[in-house]
DNA sequence: TGATTCACTATACAAACTGTCCAGCAAAAT
DNA sequence: ATTTTGCTGGACAGTTTGTATAGTGAATCA
């Protein structure tokens, strides 16, 4: 069976419609079923359905707050790689996810073992943070990068507007 | 029932209500507001006036859907670090922004200009996406880690509970 | 100290939205 | 040819929102 990429909702988890209705939540989030369904031109119903089977498909696993960590005080940001001793990636991992200001952390390959992300109040705050991580039980190195200015902050929309297929409103 | 909790707000950007109040979104995000008041066992018009205020304070940015890219097809994430020509970053800054599967781009201190994170499909768009980055004029040069997993997922809670817990001095 | 301000509580009411139905239709799948 | 699927348009009750108002205690002002 060839495969006719009009209407293939079964392996194309994100159609135009779909990418539509995501990208006004993008921009408006707080927006109801109701007003979506009036913007995109479509039936509350569709809007609702389409929402419910992003939901079921785990494309759209929710609307968390976004917090903007600067004005809560944590004004800096940085990354670091962190080098392990062998084999002890579950343990490590769960010390530093025992560290508040550990925001992210990833294993990955290449050089170093972990990446994470972390914040702090100032660059003494950082000292005390890295210090902390350090000491987590077989951390081996550290190297950390301060993020100076963020040109292109986490972002989705391009992928979206792809799909949509029609540059941005 | 009166809150005492006022005599820092000033200089404390989130006190414990407004962090209870940002943990409970946290976990529901559609919570309406009226839902919340009674959660947090307080008046709707409170909830109503801490939401205003965090907004105002630029603590609270919305709630824009938190979409699975790997559900969406782009299944792989890596990190980058991008080496450019010296004065050259706002032009190549500009060009990463053009490509969709850059979802984010910081300049850092230390080893390289440019930290990026970006998505792909599979290995073999990984390496297209790659191949369009280095195609950017005046980059250098690139070094790409692959996630392999992510033991900590992106996170704010952590910072909220320690507000939660104890008003920090 | 008395007056004022501020945050919160408690209500109230109209307008709007949500969750759920259901019937009719057209295109796609079997 | 028949069934399935997705969308439309409409309807209903119940709930929530936007917005106001009045009252209270605590902190601040003069």
């Amino acid at each position: 069976m060839v495969v006719d990429q009009q209407s293939e909702h079964s392996d194309q988890p994100v159609d135009e419609l779909d990418a539509r209705l995501l990208l006004l939540l993008t921009d408006e989030p707080r927006l109801g079923v109701l007003e979506c369904s009036r913007r995109l031109g479509v039936a509350r119903g569709t809007v609702q359905a389409r929402l419910d089977r992003l939901v079921e498909r785990a494309v759209l696993t929710g609307f968390p707050p976004a917090l903007d960590l600067g004005a809560m005080g944590y004004g800096l940001t940085a990354f670091a790689v962190v080098e392990i001793a062998q084999g002890r990636r579950a343990e490590v991992c769960e010390g530093l996810a025992a560290i508040p200001e550990v925001c992210e952390v990833h294993a990955t390959t290449g050089q170093g073992d972990l990446f994470m992300r972390i914040v702090a109040r100032s660059n003494a705050d950082l000292q005390r943070v890295v210090d902390h991580v350090v000491d987590v039980p077989h951390v081996r190195r550290l190297s950390t990068s301060i993020a100076l200015s963020t040109p292109v902050p986490p972002r989705v929309r391009p992928l979206l507007e792809r799909v949509k297929g029609r540059p941005p409103k």
